[in-house]
RNA sequence: GGGCCGUUAACUCAGCGGUAGAGUAUCUGCCUUUUAAGCAGAGAGUCGUUGGUUCGAACCCAACACGGCCCA
């Protein structure tokens, strides 16, 4: 097989001459990838335990220690060299010299590569320059590389490159491994954060038959045997609700959602979220629980609840967030009196003329709502909840006891980005089946993000839900927070990209 | 969908109408404490694709592809 590679034309000078490094291994009896090596230490365990060892002590203990991980520098002089050697902890210098490995083995290592997986046992010294490094007394080739790794200095800067080849990125770019070490952390917090609370894990259907649950336009799929059009779901609420009807008080969702939308530096057509459900709470005490989650989990992954996100200080500390219903924020923030907001026609012209889509059914909370992205949301910086919204735009949140047209719903909002949507859920059966059908008016109307009727979801709530109030958290936003990254691409493993041209 | 920007060696980039360049990486030689190791030498390219303008195009023009940022 490598011959055959070494063959071809089209491979460039570099994999050309590892392919044929890699032949005359083979030749010389060194398999490219064997698997019968062990390790018995992580580099950073190493680098934790002796860090500030001095040199003699370091040399006079005899003990030595296995490594494995990819060489990523290599200096090398006639007779010895150095090289980094990384595993998933971190990397660790090692040394390797004709003296000490023979000469034999001394040539095997010469044919070692920067990017090749290798395997080091040795003692521990110090150089000259006092860096902890590995003394090689055995080292061993487990896969040979047959590309070469980007320019040690500059790393990987072409995005293209970055998010297409994720391994790579992975391999050159700390700033990229850490990232999606932290995304990790973020999401088990966060379960842990919830499972102390007494809430459960739960899975529900990802290929749905009515997407529900959220404005957007859903993804189309077919079923072969049933002959069936499916949707691939925009949000899980509507079975999370099913579930507090069937008895569970407290249950949550961590999963992928997926939209047929645009693609920006805040959307992916398939994102991470959190939904949680809380029988006998409301958006109130919803409020409560982001805080201290949100706080938590800053000071959890960033060692505080202050952390900086694009130069801007961002203060997570739990109670001191900002509340402010919808309509204050037109007034308080977005400059707009009540006399222009509440005049549905003035508003209309007013959002036409900026651009927006008007549809037919359309009502003063939904124009209202093209007010607010305007002349609000970019505004709110520190963390800020909105609440109070049009009943018109929240086809599945409880109304507000007082005031009907509005409902007990908040929005969360850091950095002038939506970061959550909650509220006190709606478990009015009858409400539930009008408000389903003003959305289906909506739909034939022209907007193709309304709701679909779910007759079996008014069907449950006709058995009786729990008064409840339930939230959804964007977690590759949070990420972003968290992780001062500036576009959703960036803490998204393989976001999506159009094939390769 | 619209506007602006980018695409040149494996990587990072320069070149912007007159024979395709540098650094890293690679290869050869020297080199046993280097760390963007060093010294000497060599090889490496469908300049995103397709057309057009021109005596001549990586460079100017057009369309397309992929990507980035901003707007909708």
């Amino acid at each position: 097989m490598l011959q055959a590679l070494a063959g071809k034309d089209e491979l460039n000078e570099v994999i050309k001459n590892r392919v044929e490094k890699g032949v005359q291994l083979l030749d010389e009896g060194v398999p490219l990838f064997p698997n019968d090596r062990k390790k018995d230490a992580d580099v950073a365990d190493i680098a934790a335990a002796f860090e500030t060892t001095p040199a003699e002590e370091l040399e006079a203990q005899d003990r030595t220690f296995a490594v494995a991980g990819r060489i990523v520098s290599l200096r090398s002089f006639g007779k010895a060299a150095f090289f980094h050697i990384q595993d998933s902890t971190g990397r660790i210098q090692a040394y390797a010299a004709r003296d000490e490995l023979g000469e034999a083995a001394y040539n095997v290592f010469k044919k070692f590569d920067v990017g090749d997986i290798v395997w080091v046992r040795g003692g521990l010294f110090r150089t000259k320059t006092d860096e902890l490094t590995l003394k090689s007394a055995e080292v061993a080739l487990l896969t040979k590389s047959m590309r070469p790794l980007p320019e040690k200095y500059h790393g990987l800067k072409d995005v293209e490159i970055r998010y297409r080849q994720r391994y790579v990125d992975l391999i050159v770019t700390p700033r990229a491994a850490e990232i999606f070490r932290k995304r990790t952390r973020i999401i088990s917090e966060m379960r842990r954060f919830l499972d102390e609370r007494g809430f459960m894990e739960v899975e529900t259907p990802i290929l749905q038959s009515i997407p529900g649950g959220a404005t957007a336009r859903p993804f189309t799929t077919h079923h072969n045997t049933l002959d069936m059009q499916l949707y691939m779901r925009i949000a899980p609420e509507l079975y999370l609700k099913r579930l507090l009807v069937g008895g569970f008080e407290k249950v949550y969702e961590i999963g992928r959602q997926f939209r047929n939308e645009g693609i920006s530096t805040q959307h992916n057509p398939e994102f991470t979220m959190c939904e949680f459900y809380w029988a006998y709470a409301t958006f109130h005490d919803l409020m409560d629980l982001t805080e201290e989650m949100y706080g938590r989990l800053a000071q959890s992954v960033c060692g505080s609840a202050r952390v900086t996100y694009q130069g801007q200080e961002i203060d997570l500390t739990p109670g001191t967030w900002r509340r402010l219903t919808f309509h204050e924020s037109l007034e308080k923030i977005g400059g707009l009196t009540p006399d222009f907001y509440n005049d549905f026609e003035q508003v209309k012209k007013y959002v036409k003329e900026k651009g927006e889509k008007v549809f037919e059914g359309d009502r003063l909370g939904k124009v209202q709502a093209k007010l607010f992205d305007m002349h609000v949301e970019n505004k709110l910086v520190q963390p800020t909840f909105i609440y109070g919204y049009p009943t018109d735009i929240s086809p599945l949140s409880r109304r507000n006891e007082a005031a009907p047209e509005i409902t007990d719903r908040f929005e969360l909002f850091i950095c002038g980005r939506e970061m959550s949507n909650a509220f006190s859920e709606l478990n009015d059966p009858v409400d539930q089946r009008c408000r389903f059908m003003e959305q289906v008016a909506e739909k034939e109307a022209g907007d193709d993000e309304a709701h679909y009727m779910d007759e079996d979801y008014v069907r449950a709530l006709e058995y009786g839900m729990p008064p409840a109030a339930g939230q959804g958290i964007g977690i590759d936003r949070l990420v972003m927070l968290l992780t001062d990254s500036a576009s959703i691409r960036e803490v998204i493993l393989f976001p999506l990209l159009r094939p390769e041209a």
